[in-house]
DNA sequence: GTCTATAATTGGATAGAC
DNA sequence: GTCTATCCAATTATAGAC
């Protein structure tokens, strides 16, 4: 709002966007980002703090990351896999960075909340029964485990696989939590 | 065999294996493990030849590591499960430190090669079928998915549950992938 | 084999001119 | 708001005495 030339600050966020999932957050430093975001380095500091400040500004989900999640019931487990699978790149980007960083004590609460909002909620909300937590959290692993050997492990053979396999073994299972 | 003091090297590789999953690659320095194994700083290079060489010769998974699968084909998705949640630190700390240094191009590789011989191989080994070799790829991700949501991200909840009820909900999703 | 001292680099963050 | 110059701390790794 105050600010007269709004470019800056975001070619740093975009800058950072792409640069720590890439090149995780140690890896990338404030030099790296503020080359990237053609800028100086000191401006990213002036401007967020920190370098910790601006990776937690940025692995944050919006509240349009969130899935959809109106369909039929019986139907949930294919369609939440297929939209982990296709939901881009930014929320893997995040997931991504957060999981590999999660060993700062600033950062793993940001990785509980991501995963929170984006798995264990967004499932919690249409379980019912006495033991809907504890599904709905085992769900989240569930989701998370595919995240995890596709992307943080890259399990080749999987990403090669056919998708729509994928989607309708692994979405079973996961509909098995959902309508035991 | 050589070494006349075989005991540096060890306290090395002790205090390595402790100090690396407690605070990540980045956060342990070659200062951290010499101060807590008690030699100089210098000696750790001197024998591991540099810091990533010391990382990666601890984070691996000897042969003993390697769960047992003689049990019953129907009772093997209760098995594993259990085995992950019991197996110790260890497996539990090679996993975690190789997950958060997994953005490192020596480490990834690693990852890859630990998770395939502590889930895929065990898993594939007693899979039938023509896609058994899918099955057991989203086997270890469900496997992985557990341990990553319960010590990467640290869901409280989840490690609060009770063990069994996990065994027996998780298991049976997993025995679906290995007896359809 | 071990240790002291230090090199050589890189990092985040700051001060102050413009 | 922006940039130049720099500080200061921390790192891995090495050289050489003992």
């Amino acid at each position: 709002m105050t600010s007269s030339r709004p470019s800056t600050r975001e070619a740093i966020r975009a800058a950072a966007a792409e640069l720590f999932p890439a090149g995780g957050y140690a890896g990338t430093s404030v030099r790296d980002i503020a080359a990237a975001a053609g800028v100086d380095a000191a401006l990213i500091i002036r401007h967020f703090g920190s370098k910790e400040a601006l990776f937690l500004e940025i692995m944050q989900l919006d509240e349009e990351a969130q899935p959809l999640l109106d369909g039929p019931i019986d139907q949930l487990g294919e369609h939440f896999i297929e939209y982990v699978l296709n939901a881009g790149d930014e929320v893997r980007g995040i997931f991504l960075a957060l999981v590999r960083a999660s060993d700062s004590d600033g950062v793993a609460p940001r990785l509980r909340e991501v995963h929170d909002t984006a798995f264990v909620a967004p499932l919690r909300s249409r379980l019912t029964g006495p033991d809907a937590e504890v599904r709905a959290r085992l769900a989240a692993s569930l989701v998370g485990g595919l995240l995890y050997s596709m992307w943080v492990v890259g399990d080749e053979e999987l990403l090669a696989a056919d998708r729509t396999d994928i989607v309708r073994r692994y979405g079973a299972l996961l509909q098995a939590l959902v309508t035991p």
